[in-house]
DNA sequence: AATGAATGAGCCTTCATTCAT
DNA sequence: TATGAATGAAGGCTCATTCAT
């Protein structure tokens, strides 16, 4: 049951597929498995069941993001604040265009309620929930951001980052704006710069340095 | 086959509440109809099957949803493109309030692929975007506004009045913030009104007016 | 879901006849529906699941069994405690001889450990233990018994009569003795008769009697 | 293919364990070879298949059995058909409480239909009543045992020595008695053999001899 | 001698739906 | 209008078994 079996990793390719475009339930694991081109009961084999499936899509995705944001807070120091979360929003697009199966399904999934989901996910979004509020309050600290409340400044800015996520079909076929090209997420990134020069840096400091317009 | 059956409206309530907790296809019809204290067969009589069900659930809200824009339309000219723009967005986080089972629910189902989705909400959402363009180009018109790009304005403003929806588990277990109280909602409106005042509004207007900070 | 559809009966007979053949385990549902001739969602329909109908037809089996006895101690006060055991035991095996289908499969399937068949099972055998030792007592203190074991004459009791139905194969194809005929059982119950007469009945009183050789 | 690899017995061992456990149909080739803690291909190896397994257990049960039997015939002479007969029950109850893995399950799998099963049990059964029947014949013929029915008398001497396996749940929770306790055995052979003097012994000599009341 | 990967068949159950009443 | 009976299809999962190593 090596964690690298060619036919393991068809499965998840397939899994993320699928759940990404029917979602968890509308995805049966023969569905899965005929993607795969793998016997159905490999499925059973490596991840227990579909719900192990489920759950292994769900914490590599998570694990690898945290991984990011975890990384990016150890330049907090030398980046300071406003760079740290600029970058971060910035590596967080990235990351999000690049894993966007899994992205979109994590995001999707997660409105949803199931127990499993619920325990797995608290884990993740509090330790997010923790490092995106320790740039914010140094920022507020050293003066450069505003006395934003961390709730309220993360619930938008998850909103914000999400949407091209979450509303993607009406991204494409109402808004003519397609998330997966590279040219929109230039573009989206100035959005939410510009969001957050307006919206979280401090004006006094923003004015004297003369920045963003 | 009343419009106005009890049996039928039990069916949608108890369609609605399941629908928004599971998801479309985690919740049978016979869910449904235990919840509703009826008879399975019910659901076929009235409508037809399960998606007649789902697809009354969604057009049902999005016709309120669309009239309630529409019907703002008609005072743009007399509020003026930014009043209009802001009464607007404060209805619609309102209606989202009150209808937030059907609402949740109506977004989230809409990230995933289905025919029927795509028929029924291009067509609404098509609706959306042209009376929220012509808002927009109103107030660029008129120099009210900056000369944003409609597409990534609407967007934005969709993640950011989605997101207390899409990402409810999260606000309330992670943030402690909660969506449905009518505090929040207050606060969260004049959290979007910053946004909006910063990011479309012309900026010389805005200074020449003393208005918002 | 009335209790006396034809497809309900039509399932527990053909459950009855394959448990008796081949056993619960080695029955699949699909054996019994394709044998009643009806469609297998009906097992579920009508029994909850597999477990339900093998539950039904252990309780409605025993609770048959269980009238039997406790109809008969009835007459304990006018038959007295030998003619009560005596056609107790006649009664008892015409009882297994007519529903031989769930006798030979409760008493077969017994010996193996179910939580399901534990907790069903114990209620009844206990009553039953109860009535027997209440028959063999009354006999003891009128002193038409010997003073037995009530536990070790039950055991030996139970073998003698199981033995037509849990030997059945090695009884027909080995012994060329018939269960399921009339001349088998009437020459069987003699034979316990006779251990009866030896083995518990006080035997000055057989002799003083003169009864049974 | 030894025939005395360590992993082989250590699914000899399990498998018994289970299949009396649970019987045949319940046990799963998995549920073996995680108790052997060996890897499920080894059944294969060793046995061919689950049913290549369940024969040798029930050969290896009955073939020590009759080997048990027939060095006992070869007594008949000396200890004459009484105490050839009496020390054989005795020695029937000791090998099926020192093997009663295998005991119980042989006799409950026994009541089964299965082409396997009959095939092979049919030999077996056939030479122990071979086995029996010469001693029974001999006793008549000698004037110590009444004129009984061979097959009437070999199927309530299996009734009596089975019960104690096949009502081993009954026997222990409702009655109380534990068919692995020595004192129990001691308890019920004396059973038996008083079941024996007043059932086939031949009433003269037994009171000439003025044995056993 | 023993294993882990993989399979196809089959398991029990639940599904949405139909239909006579 | 509303129901209970019944169905065929599909669901997730476990099964015994094979095979290359």
């Amino acid at each position: 049951m090596s964690r690298n079996s060619e036919t393991r990793n068809s499965i998840i390719d397939a899994a993320l597929y699928l759940f990404h475009i029917k979602g968890f339930h509308a995805t049966s694991v023969r569905d899965i498995s005929a993607r795969a081109g793998v016997n159905s009961a490999n499925i059973s084999y490596y991840f227990k069941n579909k719900n192990g499936l489920l759950e292994h899509c769900l914490t590599s995705f998570l694990d690898e993001y945290l991984q990011l944001i975890e990384h990016h807070l150890e330049t907090l120091f030398i980046a300071g604040p406003e760079g740290c979360l600029r970058s971060l929003i910035k590596e967080i697009l990235a990351f999000q265009r690049s894993n966007h199966l899994a992205a979109r399904f994590v995001y999707g999934e997660l409105s949803f309620d199931s127990s499993l989901n619920r325990e797995i996910l608290s884990t993740y979004w509090t330790k997010e929930k923790y490092y995106l509020t320790t740039i914010l309050e140094a920022g507020v600290e050293g003066g450069v951001f505003r006395k934003v409340s961390p709730p309220m400044f993360i619930l938008q800015l998850k909103g914000l980052l999400t949407a091209p996520l979450l509303h993607a079909h009406y991204s494409m076929e109402v808004l003519y704006q397609f998330p997966q090209e590279e040219f929109f997420t230039a573009k989206y990134l100035d959005e939410i710069y510009e969001y957050m020069d307006h919206h979280i840096l401090n004006p006094y400091i923003r004015i004297a340095a003369g920045m963003h317009g």
